[in-house]
DNA sequence: CATTCATTTAGATATTTGTCTAAATATCTG
DNA sequence: CAGATATTTAGACAAATATCTAAATGAATG
């Protein structure tokens, strides 16, 4: 799957854009992120992995947790992303 | 579905990111846009109902013809949603 | 080192999605 | 009106997705 698509996947899913506020406010381990959503921790991993794949996030160990935060250089190609499909007269470019 | 989640998942296939970019340069038919895309019109007609539902297109019948244009209001309601996600320093907006 | 806490992986399942073929609907033209 | 063209709808099907339970892995601590 292109890079492009699988960040729109990621996207898509709206506990992923949760998660992804969530996160705006600073870094949160993997237990305080799942004690925001109503899953599974192994749903929410699943979760976790389709940003990490997107490279939404980046993670970090920290003794017995793991840490999850913005990865705030990729929000600026996602912002790019996005511009182009809508800029009203940007280029048309291949994605 | 919620209307931004429709918005979301609609953005979430290429094909339908490609109808978009190709309405970007002026309005077309439903068969100009088949020739652009190798897939039967059936499938096609799918992906226009998604955008559709998304109020990303609008259509207008126009004889024989359906021609599909970028609802160009809506497209700015998406840039605020977009921005709301990455915004660095966002208010924390209920989805 | 054995136990506990935190997180992920494996495997199963129901739902959703994208695509197809075939048929239906809508409009124009002779 | 009858036939041709344009588009959508119906129904089927394979692949992808989100979720769960159960088990495995990794790290800290007594």
């Amino acid at each position: 799957m292109s890079p492009q698509q699988t960040i729109w996947k990621a996207l898509a899913d709206p506990t992923r854009r949760g998660i992804i506020r969530a996160l705006k406010g600073g870094s949160k381990t993997a237990g305080e992120l799942a004690d925001e959503f109503p899953m599974t921790r192994a749903s929410l991993s699943h979760h976790f992995n389709a940003l990490k794949a997107a490279e939404l996030v980046r993670t970090e160990r920290r003794g017995q947790h793991i840490v999850y935060s913005l990865n705030t250089s990729v929000l600026d190609d996602v912002a790019a992303i996005l511009m182009d499909l809508f800029a009203r007269n940007g280029k048309d470019d291949k994605e």
